[in-house]
DNA sequence: GTATTAATAAAACGAACGTTCAATTAATTC
DNA sequence: GAATTAATTGAACGTTCGTTTTATTAATAC
């Protein structure tokens, strides 16, 4: 046998795209093999390769859809200038829930891209590690402003930054949809800890 | 060749743990072979046999370890009852304290313990995770006390209670000793974010 | 100093791994 | 409807994996 009836690249890749990020979420990166990736998709091996030249590859190719389209939910979700969420606590609500929101929905993307970064090539990695340096720069100059304007009370920008970031992404690792908490909610109490964190008035 | 002068197997097993340890963190548990951590012991891999039945049963003694320890320490550290610190703030700020500390002192067991869960047979899984559950369970008890005495406040015990974890084992994913904060300014700085957090007066 | 036990080496097992290559068929273009 | 391109299969490659078995030597006990 050879092409399939129907077959079409673009589903294709995004197919193993989707079934990629499960068993990697799943399994851990290095235990997926690409013959159960192949099983999973419904495709043999070989057809993997005209996608993804290598393994790291499509862990890399994962990973970078998901830092870009973070960074675009947040440039979509940021308060315009001028408004009046443009101040900085109305900008860190938007930032918290909006990163709440964005990793509940990702689950198995945020467990890839946060758990594997080691089976990355030095190259690779720096590309990821800097768009994640992008994203975090845009929390640290929320901090900062406020700081300036003196609405926040905060000792250490960068290390406060960096406990938030910890903070609302380990929604992932506790959070269940089925259980007693709606999205919303937590959204709210992130938001509520995070302000309190940073010594905004309520 | 057979034994090797000067041999010892409480050494060796201490040594293997350690190398083991190291190149888990390093590499990952899947992407380190047995072969790999025999020549990092000085060793050949049927040595490692003698020790621990699997590769698997090596990765639930290091976390088993790691986790025994941790509970153990907190049994330490914690605050004697009647004395000052007993209070909610003051176990609150022993435990944050306590938990940054022995994190940072010991990185390489802390990335195996919270990135190689899913690489645990189901059994050894549950053990791990009930060691976890009774460790996180101190902190909830210190935040229900608080908010029962109205110290602190907080909307969701549990909710709360994982934030504050993941906030504060965070520190180990950026924190470079070598770096321009101390361990202690670090350690103050976590407990501050902390007690804001609940909602503690200053 | 002999017997026993502890600690290791050396070699090998089958299985699984990532990847490549040639052949084959479906879809598309003209 | 012939020519071209896209998509996939099937088979195989050399390598590495976790693990086991057997033999051998060092340390210990009597």
């Amino acid at each position: 046998m050879a092409r399939t009836t129907g077959s079409d690249g673009e589903k294709t890749e995004a197919a193993i795209r989707e079934a990629a990020l499960d068993l990697i979420a799943r399994l851990g990166f290095e235990a997926m093999s690409m013959r159960q990736l192949a099983a999973s998709v419904g495709v043999q091996p070989a057809a993997l390769y005209r996608y993804f030249t290598t393994k790291e590859a499509l862990l890399h190719a994962l990973m970078l859809e998901h830092m870009e389209r973070l960074i675009a939910s947040w440039g979509e979700a940021r308060p315009a200038r001028g408004s009046d969420k443009e101040k900085p606590a109305g900008r860190l609500a938007k930032f918290v829930e909006n990163h709440i929101r964005f990793h509940l929905a990702r689950r198995n993307a945020t467990h890839v891209s946060n758990l594997e970064l080691r089976s990355l090539s030095s190259e690779r990695l720096e590309q990821i590690l800097a768009l994640r340096s992008q994203y975090e720069g845009e929390l640290r100059s929320i901090l900062t402003d406020g700081q300036r304007e003196g609405v926040f009370q905060i000792d250490d920008v960068a290390l406060t930054a960096m406990a938030i970031i910890q903070m609302i992404t380990g929604v992932i690792v506790w959070f269940r949809p089925e259980l007693r908490l709606s999205e919303d909610e937590v959204a709210a109490n992130y938001h509520t800890m995070t302000m309190r964190l940073v010594g905004a008035e309520a």
